[in-house]
DNA sequence: GCGTCACTCACCTAAACTGGTGATAAAGTG
DNA sequence: CACTTTATCACCAGTTTAGGTGAGTGACGC
C-alpha cells in the first residue's frame, strides 16, 4: 500500500490506555505500518518520540497536562517534517481552527473506523490532508463566513468610510472630530447618515457591520 | 447507497461536451443517482436548472461567459440548499479560496476517478465536504499561514462573555439588562470589568476586540 | 476568619443619538 | 439657460445612553 517507500512509521499520543494500545495493535498488525511509540501525554512524547522519529503522529487534544494543540505547535516547530493528525472527540469550530493553525495536517474524529484511519495515514504521507466529513464541512463553512455572499455596496461616501475606520480604531466622536477638524455635532450628523445606510442605530452596531462586511 | 432517501439528483455544468456527456452517462448508469441536466455554461444552467432542481451541482470553473465561481455565488444565493461542488483542473490557492468563499461545499479535481466522484456526491449530501487530497492540504495550509493566534486569555467570566456577545449583536445596556434580568447599573459595572480585562475604554472598542480575538 | 472573585445596585458625569437647518456643488430637467 | 434634485458636509439644542466611582452581598479557598 505505501507507494514505493517501505513502511510508514506512526506514533500515538493518547491518554486513554485502551485506545492507545488498541491503535498500536492495529498499526503493528497492518501491512506497511509500524508504531514507533505510544505516549499518554505530550510531555512523554516530547522526551521520547525522537528515539525513533515517525513520519506521522496521531495526537489527542484532551490530554492531561499540556493540551494536544500546544503539543502540535511545539512538535511542528521542533520537527517540521513530522506530520501531525488530531484524533479527538471535539468537533467545534474553535478546536478545529486552533489545531489547524497550530500545524496539524489532518483532523480525524475518534469515531473514524479503523479502515478509514489507515487510509488517512496513507493519504497524509502522500500529500493529502485527511479530515472527517463533519470536520471538512466545518472548515469550508469557516470560509463561507469569511466573505458574505456578494458583498453589498452601502454607498458610503469617502468621508463616511474614513470616519467609520476611525470608530473601529477606537475613536470617540470627540477625538474623531478633532482629527477630522470639524465639530462634534458634525460627526453626529455623519453618523446618522452612516446609520441610515447601514441600517443600524448605534456606534457599536455600525462597527460590527463594518468589520463583518470588510468595509474597513 | 443513498442512506434512507431515494435518489440523489445531480446537475452538471461543464463546457467540454465529451466530459459533460460522460459524467451524465456515469451518473445515470449508477444506482441511486440521476442527472437532471447538463449545461455548457452558467447562463444555460441558471435558466433551466430549476426545471428539475437537483440536490447537487458539479461546476467547472473555466467556462465560456460567466465563470463557475460567479455561477456558484449566484446559484447559492438563489437556491441556498443546493450543494455546489467544483470540478476543475485548477488547484491554485486563489481559485480554491474564491470558490469556497463563493459557497462551494466541495472542491474536486478533474482527475478524480469516477468511483471517488460518486463517493463524493454521497458524502456531500450527508453533510460532508469532499475535497481532492491536494486541495485539502492546500486548504489546511491556508490556515497554517494565517496562524499567529496570539490567543490571549482575558479571563472573562461566562456572564461577561454572554454580555459581550449581546453587545456584538447590537444590544444597548438597557435591552441587555432586560434580557439578563438585571438593572442597567449592573450592566454598567460588568462593562467596567470587561473594559479592565480587555484594556479598552468604550463599548465599540470592546466589540472590536471581541470580534478580532474571536471571543464571541 | 480573611481575602478574592463574581455579581448586584445607585449616583453623577461624559458621550452618543435625534431632529431640525443650511451651505455648497454636481447632475438632471424644462 | 435657469430651475430643481441629490449628495456631501456643516452646525446647534435637547434627550437618551454609556462611562466612572463607590459600595454591598454571597460563595469559595486557604
Amino acid at each position: 500500500m505505501p507507494p514505493g517507500d517501505s513502511i510508514i512509521k506512526v506514533a500515538i499520543i493518547e491518554d486513554q490506555r485502551v485506545l492507545r494500545e488498541g491503535l498500536a495493535f492495529l498499526l503493528d498488525g497492518t501491512e506497511g505500518f509500524r508504531c514507533t511509540g505510544s505516549f499518554g501525554s505530550v510531555e512523554q512524547a516530547l522526551s521520547r518520540i525522537s528515539d525513533d522519529l515517525p513520519q506521522v503522529a496521531l495526537v489527542d487534544i484532551g490530554l492531561p497536562g499540556m493540551s494536544g494543540i500546544e503539543g502540535i505547535r511545539i512538535m511542528k516547530g521542533r520537527w517540521p517534517d513530522l506530520l501531525l493528525i488530531t484524533l479527538t472527540i471535539y468537533e467545534d469550530d474553535e478546536k478545529i481552527f486552533d489545531a489547524l493553525c497550530a500545524g496539524a495536517s489532518g483532523y480525524l474524529l475518534k469515531r473514524t473506523p479503523p479502515a478509514r484511519l489507515v487510509e488517512s495515514l496513507n493519504e497524509v504521507v502522500n500529500g493529502g490532508a485527511p479530515m472527517s466529513p463533519e470536520v471538512a464541512r466545518r472548515v469550508i463553512t469557516l470560509f463561507n463566513n469569511v466573505a458574505p455572499p456578494g458583498k453589498v455596496d452601502y454607498r458610503l461616501t469617502p468621508h463616511e468610510i474614513r470616519l467609520l475606520k476611525m470608530l473601529v480604531e477606537g475613536h470617540s466622536y470627540k477625538t474623531a472630530a478633532a482629527e477630522l477638524g470639524s465639530s462634534i455635532n458634525t460627526i453626529g450628523t455623519h453618523m446618522q447618515s452612516i446609520y441610515r445606510k447601514l441600517q443600524v442605530h448605534s456606534k457599536s452596531e455600525a462597527v460590527v457591520k463594518a468589520l463583518r462586511n470588510r468595509l474597513v
